[in-house]
DNA sequence: GTCAGTGCAAAGCTTTTGCAGCGCG
DNA sequence: CGCGCTGCAAAAGCTTTGCACTGAC
């Protein structure tokens, strides 16, 4: 959130990164985006605004930043595959409308209380934990 | 899980489907596997049995059973769709290896608890519901 | 006998890789 | 001023579509 991508950055840096223009601009956008986005998406906001990166950079930098944990990867059903930015707080989840295709953020305290439950029980070393409800949202559901 | 191909085809039928070759073959292999399947693995399993499908029958079959809720669809990621029998019975969810790629199965009611709340609480008709656990197995973590 | 279902091949999309040049540190 | 990062273009998957033929009902 506030300097999300500056302490991203320096995170890389001490890494043995660098800090090249299209690794700062997916940074800078993710930062500034409430919701997963695919790396279409990512793409063509990023031309529009006139950074002309180019579509593989983007793949590369959300590569780079899934594998350092500063990006979770976000998958829905789709075929598609979604980002965005890792902040430790604001933890969330996610609701798939099977009509419509959106995607909206929701986020409960003890379903993630039993999550917690579950990774303490089996035999994992549990890194992430993704869950994704797949349902009809008001404006498509049947009147 | 006795004659859930059966059930399947039924169902199907009753929806003014027919029970093709390659349609059969692929209900008939879910129903003995415990845990998601790659189409592609599908494919190849039911070629090694000696049933001469298309991969492109595999897609549409799997397509067909996802639409009418007879199969349920798992993406745990890494970009390569999973399919499973959705027996009413036995539900769960899976534990991805992050190094070694290993799909596990697990199941947890409190968490289904968990799940129910949140459905119940959100303004969405909630279907279905998919949740993923990412990190080290036992073979892959850190000694 | 009809028309849905199938198999093959080709196309479509997302994602990855190769490579020459630019620019961060 | 070197090596890593970038952008473009081409390639590599996974998945879908077109089409003629087969087989279910």
């Amino acid at each position: 959130m506030t300097d999300w991508p500056e302490r991203a950055l320096a995170e890389l840096r001490r890494a043995g990164y660098r800090a090249g223009a299209a690794r700062r601009a997916v940074l800078e956008l993710l930062a500034d985006e409430a919701c997963c986005l695919t790396a279409q998406e990512i793409f063509d906001r990023l031309r529009e605004a006139g950074r002309p990166v180019g579509i593989a950079s983007v793949y590369r930098a959300l590569d780079l930043l899934v594998e350092r944990r500063l990006v979770q990867r976000v998958d829905v059903g789709s075929g598609i595959a979604r980002y965005e930015a890792a902040h430790g707080e604001a933890h969330h989840h996610h609701l798939v409308c099977g009509d419509c295709g959106k995607v909206e953020a929701f986020s409960d305290e003890s379903l993630e209380r039993a999550i917690n439950g579950v990774t303490a029980r089996i035999g994992y070393t549990i890194a992430a934990h993704d869950v994704v409800l797949h349902g009809a949202c008001g404006d498509c559901r049947p009147a």
